[in-house]
DNA sequence: TTTCTTGCAAATTTTTTGCAACTTA
DNA sequence: TAAGTTGCAAAAAATTTGCAAGAAA
């Protein structure tokens, strides 16, 4: 565990949302991490299933820390603000779902995001 | 609508999953149309919402035609092998987050898909 | 000390842009 | 013809790599 993987961390975890790769890079150059390190520490996180790649159609991946728990995000197609929600039980669904796959042996893990327009952008 | 257009529409109608805008231009160059022109093709309809962008947490989008209907996808984590499913019924979870959503005014779309490891890939 | 990680600089890869020429409706 | 689209070449953006120096266990 380095100085730079800790700020990493500590970015996220102070993170409201998640963030991409880079804005992280952005911010921490500010602290003298370089933007290679940066792409190489959330390749290895990502490998080592501590943070979650989130995608939300935009040719940019955001990443969040895994340790949020189970909960899914709404994006403001307009102003791109992010929402969390939990409490929705479709772990049943893909439970159901991957019964009913005959060719995949087992299911590791699922994307779920929403799109949208907030009350501010709708005016 | 111009020939390129329809070579564009004419590829993702045949392909059997979605496909990534470098994959698509590398294809469609050999007949002579030019990447730049593939992707203000995919940006144009993606803005139309005639193709839909699909997220396999890859640092590359792909994308598919939106006229294949609902339905999903399992990707394998090893051979990135695509299986579409349907007929889950989550459009009622949907309904149900976005009546209790109180920052949104209303949720225009959604991605989901599982991620896991086909049968050939567990060995 | 031994292994792994970092910074730096350069190279790749992916996507976008300006603009004149060309199509389409 | 008028509006919008294309190809080309170049630029911009995003990500990756090689390697010597440095930090961690």
């Amino acid at each position: 565990m380095t100085k730079q993987r800790l700020e990493v961390l500590s970015f996220l975890a102070n993170a409201d949302q998640p963030k991409s790769a880079k804005e992280i890079a952005k911010i921490l150059s500010k602290k003298g991490v370089d933007q290679a390190t940066v792409y190489r520490i959330l390749a290895r996180f990502k490998e080592g299933c501590i943070i979650n790649q989130i995608d939300f159609q935009e040719d940019q991946s955001y990443f969040e820390l895994k340790d949020r728990g189970d909960h899914h995000h709404i994006i403001c197609q307009e102003c791109k603000k992010v929402e969390d929600f939990k409490g929705c039980n479709y772990d049943n669904l893909v439970n159901s779902i991957s019964k009913n796959k005959t060719g995949f042996a087992k299911i590791t893990g699922h994307s779920f995001e929403l799109f949208g327009i907030c009350k501010s952008c709708l005016k």
